[in-house]
DNA sequence: ACCTATTCATAAAA
DNA sequence: TTTTTATGAATAGGT
């Protein structure tokens, strides 16, 4: 009988009834709170709302214009200090009107791109915007594949390149492990298999022993000293 | 230790720091819930408020700039280029910066939506936008199919209307020439079904002659005299 | 639109 | 300002 409700993430809700229905309250809601705020606290208050279909609901404590122009001003604080102001200023008054014609042009196509406010367009215009959207649709599926294609490839040479420098390293290792060694068994005799391990049990057994020229006989002592060669962890 | 809290009337509360306090408060609550109806609801919204002491706040669903402009687009339906006039030509540089930016960015978004520069755009932006235009395709396509049934309905409300019309003709038809047959018995005795058709053969069968009250007598010459009653064609 | 169980917001106090 | 708590408000899910 009654509504067991629970909490909503929140989330664009899918379901269109239900969103429409949400809108309704909560648009209301805000509202009431807007206005509330205003009232309560002092405060100059402007609220505009447009709904996903492009209608538009707005509120403002005073004048829409005049909160909107204190906007303006506060988010240009620190530009110009604009002295006479005289000097140029007609030229871009036409060329203002202009840019703003334009923009809502634009705006108004993005919308439609979107799918809002197209109740007022022909099916033969519908027919272009279908078109077009079908054709843009195609070109940003074949940037993505081809985006995604790239990076896979990109990650795949670097993939080979760690293996290689990987592979690289495991040599030198190997070399490096061969030459203690026997510095080892000229320093000690052959106790050495009695008190190590054997040295396939350490070693990968993946990775074939190098040739083991050995000929860095003691060249780079910083590797021996530094790394725990036999430590199995 | 808590607050026994009770509702309160909604106008300007006296006290200073409970004033303060509750705008915080409030203030918080409404942007939060501004930011929830965008989300929740998939709508545009540009909410600003200033504090009694003069302080902004403000958010914007989208761009601020982009909102307010969108707004201007609405309220300024009916007005037009209002007298070139000196009044308020104080559309300053910043202004007409600001504009060329945001055109640019539209043009750039529109560009990109038509599917072009895609380059430097990131698999997950690629990604978005085409959700954005599989959205829009959806919507302009469920528009069009709607608008193509209207037209539908609407030629087949017109082809009803002419079938009516076309019927209520006949039917005056019908009794015009009931009148003029009327008027013939009169004049020239029998005669009248000797040189005449049946009127069976004449009407359409499925049109039942009318009560024929024949009180039309005369009344309606022009329809007499103008058509050519007897034509088969 | 209306109803109600619930969640959410917030007034008062600290 | 922030936190706490008790309570008034808003609202999700039904009808």
């Amino acid at each position: 009988m009654a509504g067991k409700r629970e909490r909503i993430a929140i989330r664009r809700i899918d379901n269109l009834a239900a969103r429409q229905v949400t809108f309704s309250k909560r648009r209301r809601g805000l509202f009431k709170k807007a206005e509330e705020l205003s009232i309560l606290c002092d405060a100059e208050v402007g609220l505009v709302v447009f709904s996903a279909t492009g209608k538009l609901f707005h509120f403002a404590s005073s004048s829409m214009n005049q909160i909107i122009d204190r906007y303006d001003c506060h988010s240009k604080t620190l530009q110009k200090s604009e002295a006479p102001s005289q000097l140029q200023s007609h030229v871009d008054d036409s060329t203002c009107a202009r840019l703003r014609e334009e923009l809502a042009e634009a705006s108004l196509e993005l919308r439609q791109l979107r799918g809002e406010e197209l109740q007022r367009l022909s099916v033969q215009q519908l027919q272009e915007l279908e078109k077009t959207l079908e054709s843009g649709l195609g070109s940003v599926r074949k940037t993505k594949s081809q985006k995604i294609l790239d990076e896979i490839n990109g990650l795949e040479r670097k993939r080979m390149q760690l293996i290689e420098e990987n592979s690289r390293l495991k040599e030198q290792l190997q070399v490096t492990r061969m030459a203690r060694m026997e510095m080892q068994l000229g320093a000690e005799s052959e106790v050495v298999y009695e008190e190590g391990q054997s040295s396939e049990s350490v070693t990968n057994a993946s990775y074939p022993r190098p040739s083991a020229d050995t000929d860095d006989g003691g060249s780079d002592t910083s590797l021996r000293l530094g790394l725990p060669l036999f430590s199995s962890k």
